[in-house]
RNA sequence: GGCGAGUUGGCGGAGUGGUUACGCAGCGGAUUGCAAAUCCGUGCACGGGGGUUCGAUUCCCCCACUCGCCUCCA
């Protein structure tokens, strides 16, 4: 049995991964909040999680994993996006467009992430639909006097809790002596945090104990993997700017509200997605979406392309995304695609995956070293395909239009007569220019055919043309 | 200011107490009218200082720099 290491930032050390039950792992990812395109930062964790989630499938059985990642439908964020879009002159109520507003973003992020190629997670809560889950969790917490209600609010009490700061190693009297935040009054501890919120009227709202409000951020989490993982599991992943405050304030309300159970025993953070050496966020504005990057028609991305880069990196290092990066993944990519463009993939169940491939992945997740290994199986096409497969590349929806397009223009073979004529003509234009000794005219022509991306192979028997890693149907056009 | 992570060849990026992955680029060769593609071969490294050691890029200490968190963020 393969026995998977994971970096526990909990401990701050690799540790061997033991499932508290075989047949049933459980992890629990924070997704997204949804009020607007998930930028290549949000497209990290995806990735990253979606290998260990192949990893555990494949370690423990596809029926043995359980992998909840929730959506963020109610913020603030969310509220003053659509409040914008009021005042850009729609009539509708705020909830109305809440609710097209969410649903549209949660679409737009299955589309996105499925063209990386990432399972779905087993179950996707939306926070909106645990409501009940959270004020009962709340209402626990109160009672066993780690919370209290202050004028409309709920406020955890992260004085009732010691081991608060524990994951993200800080004290909470470090925090306060440091701290930049404007306190609240009604606070009986600066650190505290909010629960529960009253809700304007035309907000969304729901009613409670403390009247009609809305959760706060953190507390959807620990009711959501509460409700569906249990008290005690796994594995708990996010991004790293999540350490603090959101997981150590998921801890607290869990461990406050579940002391028989234990939360998350490991806990994975992925490092962040920079530009230009800073971190790429919404807050600095120096984002660009996974759908930018795939829609861009002149840079042709790929959602294999990001893929590829993203686990390219270690996921505990920052990840600069660069043209060069994106370059070397289209080289590779193209050449795995093309040598293995007639291979039927294997039964997934039947395959087993390459040992390096999967020794690599259980320590704590090397993707860079299985990538390599991916490389290496390159005289293998079989292998390769199987296994890249297996690490969520090559999907049918990306081999089917690799070879269509590879096809539909490249000369002797397939279904392209334009092509064939091409090459034809190439030919005798060379053959030509072999006894006159004037190349001008067949350089003129390969010039330009080289210059739209096709890669020109000229031997004894003739002139073969077929697409490279920079073909573009566009440049063609200009060919006479 | 507090806490944490990192600094590897031209670039990206693993890894290891001794024999230096891998990819790209470069260089040389085969091939070609010249190329492209392909194949073969090949040079280049571990931020600075001190320590432990027979031996450190790898362990320890100090310094410098970079990045992140401490406020919404994946």
């Amino acid at each position: 049995m393969t026995t998977i290491r994971l970096y526990n930032s909990a401990t701050r050390r690799k540790e061997a991964f033991e499932p508290l039950r075989r047949d049933d792992v459980r992890m629990y990812v924070c997704g997204p909040t949804v009020y607007d395109r998930a930028h290549l930062g949000n497209a990290r964790p995806v990735v990253v999680f979606d290998v260990l989630f192949r990893l555990l499938r494949h370690v423990y059985g596809p029926d043995h994993v359980t992998y909840v990642r929730n959506f963020t439908d109610v913020d603030d964020k969310i509220n003053a996006r659509a409040r914008e879009m009021q005042a850009a002159g729609d009539t509708r109520d705020m909830n109305a467009i809440i609710r097209m507003l969410t649903d549209e973003t949660i679409g737009w992020y299955h589309d996105d992430m499925g063209e990386l190629g990432a399972l779905r997670p087993t179950q996707e809560p939306r926070a909106t639909e645990w409501i009940g889950a959270m004020i009962g969790m709340i209402g626990v917490l109160i009672e066993r006097g780690h919370a209290y209600a202050a004028e409309g609010h709920v406020l955890f009490d992260v004085r009732s809790f010691p081991a608060y700061g524990r994951l993200s190693g800080r004290s909470v009297d470090e925090m306060i002596a440091g701290s930049r935040v404007e306190i609240a009054p009604f606070k009986r501890d600066p650190m505290d945090f909010v629960l529960w919120k009253p809700s304007a009227p035309e907000e969304p709202g729901w009613d409670s104990p403390w009247g009609r409000g809305r959760p706060g951020w953190h507390i959807e989490c620990s009711a959501m993997a509460r409700e569906l993982l249990g008290e005690s599991f796994d594995i708990h992943g996010g991004g790293l700017d999540l350490q603090f405050p959101h997981h150590e304030n998921e801890i607290a309300q869990s461990c406050c509200a579940h002391p028989e159970g234990s939360f998350a025993r490991f806990w994975l953070h992925n490092e962040m997605v920079q530009v230009d050496g800073k971190k790429m966020s919404k807050s600095l504005g120096n984002f660009f979406t996974v759908r930018d990057l795939l829609d861009r028609r002149e840079s042709r991305v790929t959602g294999d392309m990001i893929r590829f880069v993203m686990l390219r990196t270690h996921y505990r290092s920052p990840m600069d995304w660069t043209e060069e990066k994106a370059e070397e993944a289209r080289r590779v990519l193209h050449d795995w695609q093309k040598v293995t463009m007639d291979l039927v993939p294997s039964d997934p169940a039947a395959f087993v995956p390459s040992t390096v491939l999967i020794d690599a992945l259980s320590d704590d997740l090397n993707t860079h070293e299985a990538l390599s290994a991916l490389m290496r199986l390159r005289s293998e096409p079989q292998r390769l395909l199987d296994n890249a497969r297996a690490m969520g590349f090559l999907s049918d929806e990306g081999r089917a239009e690799f070879r269509d397009e590879w096809l539909a223009y490249s000369s002797g073979r397939g279904k392209s007569e334009v092509m064939e004529q091409l090459a034809q003509d190439f030919d005798r234009l060379r053959k030509d220019a072999l006894e006159t000794k004037d190349f001008s005219k067949v350089d003129a022509l390969k010039a330009a055919l080289l210059s739209a991306g096709l890669e020109v192979r000229i031997s004894k028997s003739g002139v073969e043309l077929e697409p490279g890693p920079h073909f573009d149907p566009a440049k063609l056009e200009c060919i006479e």
